[in-house]
RNA sequence: GCAGUCGGUCAUUCUGUCGCUGUUUUGAACUCAUUUAAGACAGAGGAAAGUCCGGACAACACAGAGCAUUGUACUUCCUGACGGAAGAUACUCGUGAGGGUAUAGUAACGAAGAAGAAAAUAACCGCCCUGAACUUGUUUCGGGGUAAGGGUGAGAAGGUGAAUUAAGAACUCAUCGGUAUUGAAGGUGACUUUAAUAACCGUUCGUCUUACAAGUUGCAAUCUCAUGUAUAUCAGCAUUUAAGGGUUGCUCGUCCGAUGCUGAGGGGUAGAGAGCGAAGAUAAAUGACAGAUUAAAACAGAAUCCGGCUUACGGACCGACUGCUUUU
RNA sequence: GGUCCGGUAGUUCAGUUUGGUUAGAAUACAUGCCUGUCACGCAUGGGGUCGCGAGUUCAAGUCUCGUCCGGACCG
């Protein structure tokens, strides 16, 4: 896919309350140190599907929550390409959930390398 | 100049690139719903927090009366209510500007561990008077008086002095502190100042009395739609009966029963919408990067809404005031 | 988001209603006895800033306020 869009709207992100406990429970699990990736292909679906999590009970302050969460998706936004390209050949699509896993307040670029690095695992394994 | 107190305002800003949510305009696709492109506008806080109060709003309950229960309690003003502002008194922290806490009534009743003689009808030691005994003494055993002294304790019979006495008390006199009554002055008022009377005098807590207020649950409330199925609830009729249940914890009062048949009716589960807003979603929107301002930073993120209280907090500015130091 | 509950020895809990003399119990731990030795049993002992910080009181685990942490329920 060109790589005009760089968007991240409101379609693209995973909804259903239903979707999201199927891949709890039975999701393919992808660890890097700081990250865990969940991820089951999806059914009828044309786009990529994601969720951001960090549990309350590593971060107590809203406001880190919602700025690793905000982190995690701007990364999401500029690299989601490498997911398009592979789904030009494979027509594959994915619902998955992308859980912060390490204890301190990461900077963006570190969250960026590992969710590359866990992108491309996805990849090799699907 | 340094340090500080009180009150108020603000809570980085700007530029560029890429993006997010809502509303709206225009164009395109389309029968509509809707999808999509471009533009415009709006897009977290002073505490959004804690959930400590009050209210709006919603559902359910409720004939009424009394008692009980719980909460509040100085004054004036403001407020729909919580609460706030300005004061009063007492205690307390600070050199000071100032800060904090408490506040109805006392007629009646009750309680106060340990220690201590005794916790309110006070004689253990001591002090004073006196009887007896003998070992004639700083002795022993009795009788009586006495709250001046003693240790305990948060608190010991308002404090101090004089006079009096065997020692003392009471009474008396003087003075100081508090309470009460009366008068005068000031204040809207709580109350303050002052004079007189000579009546009263330990501390704390509870019960009690008076006045006012209080139904329960909460937007995950509640309502609508679609999917979809068995039997809550209500009404009528028939039969039978007085034990029990509901209504506010109790009493009075009051209402209701059980079984069968017929009819009406729509529980639970998952989803969507309304509730819901000129910020406003329903896995939940404000971001990332670069640059400038010396540094970009504190506490911290709306979830039904509003008003307060409390707690967290780097810094900047304005006003009033206090202490110290230097100079004039 | 809302409504509630709890925090006490290493661990599990009493005690908080009605404030009072030295905060208890079980278990675990230590020492001794018993035994050839261990366990069981018996005896003794140590171990607590009652989550934290203020306030009321003569006196606070207990009452009041604030704060931190943990947990339950409500579609």
């Amino acid at each position: 896919m060109t790589e005009k869009k760089l968007t991240f709207s409101a379609k693209e992100h995973l909804k259903s309350r239903k979707e999201i406990s199927r891949i709890f429970t039975n999701g393919i699990f992808l660890y890097s140190d700081f990250i865990i990736l969940k991820y089951l292909p999806g059914e009828h679906q044309k786009m990529h599907k994601l969720a951001v999590s960090v549990p309350k009970r590593l971060f107590k302050s809203a406001v880190i929550r919602n700025k690793l969460k905000r982190r995690i998706r701007e990364s999401y936004r500029l690299n989601k390409y490498i997911l398009y390209d592979y789904s030009e050949k494979s027509k594959v699509f994915f619902n998955f959930l992308v859980i912060y896993k390490h204890k301190e307040i990461l900077p963006y670029q570190k969250i960026e390398e590992h969710l590359v690095i866990l992108l491309n695992k996805l990849i090799e394994q699907a």
